[in-house]
DNA sequence: AGCAAACAGGATAAAAATATCCGATTTGCT
DNA sequence: AGCAAATCGGATATTTTTATCCTGTTTGCT
């Protein structure tokens, strides 16, 4: 239901708000995310251009956040890369219907609400701190991603 | 967020209700709900094989609901043709959280399950009989689709 | 200046989703 | 039997998504 990218890039900025306001390269989050790296990189370049993400080339350069986990919401990060685009006018394009939808794509556009709504009203920072012994992108509990080459 | 395929099939088991219990033949559903018949014809061939509708080849066949509009809900459709697979696993194979997913990949869960919640308590009885200004496929109010070939 | 770290971006490839076409088969009707 | 209405299913094409590779550029350090 949600895309690929969408996930990767989720994983990503969730190892950037652990190592926020600094900065990691995009093999480490490579690394921690189990993300291939290539493919990693373009999406990277995506939450770039979308603001979401500043890049640094050069030794000792890298990936970090533009915002703060507590500022950063989940929706920002998948409209960045995969954008949840709801339904303002009838799809099928009947004149009649216009921004006054039916009730079918009425409960489409509703589902698709549901999940903006969520996704808006969290942040990365909730993510992280959330007490559980399953830590986001951690093998181990109480362990955190380093920047560490493992 | 939902796929071109997924809004094709609700299209056209919503004419299918409308004509319920008969049977319309593929163009007519092509017709009415503006999808590209050719492919419509697969769409259908998918609903078919999960159950959700039947087909009857031949003079006077087509296609036609297997249950009524009152017990077929939106997500039997919807899973049909692109199921809404819940997230039972850590996505990246971390043997520590198992079963027991982290905060982010939970709350990616959650917003499925709202999804698949509003999809279940929805039939597409409901869908086509509740009073709008708005009619499913029509493009006119207080006209329904019909079997007649435009 | 020279070197190594690191991202940028184009080219390419592979896979999946979307779409089209057409011959084969089934079926009802005369 | 013959014909026309319909779906079935395989082949093919197109577009998008996912993924990889490689060269170029930027940058910090010595």
């Amino acid at each position: 239901m949600f895309s690929q990218t969408v996930e990767y890039a989720l994983r990503a900025v969730c190892h950037l708000a652990y190592t926020a306001p600094g900065s990691s390269t995009t093999e480490e989050i490579a690394n921690s995310t189990k993300v291939p790296m290539a493919y990693l990189s373009k999406v990277l370049q995506g939450l770039a251009r979308a603001g979401v993400v500043k890049s640094q080339r050069g030794v000792g350069g890298g990936i970090s956040l533009v915002k703060s986990p507590e500022e950063l919401t989940i929706l920002e990060v998948v409209n960045a890369v995969d954008p949840i685009v709801r339904i303002t006018t009838c799809p099928l394009g009947l004149k009649a219907h216009g921004k006054n939808l039916c009730p079918l794509h009425k409960r489409v556009d509703n589902a698709m609400a549901s999940v903006e709504e969520a996704f808006k009203s969290t942040t990365l920072a909730e993510v992280i701190a959330e007490p559980t012994t399953s830590i986001p992108l951690c093998e181990f509990p109480a362990m955190r991603p380093t920047n560490d080459p493992e």
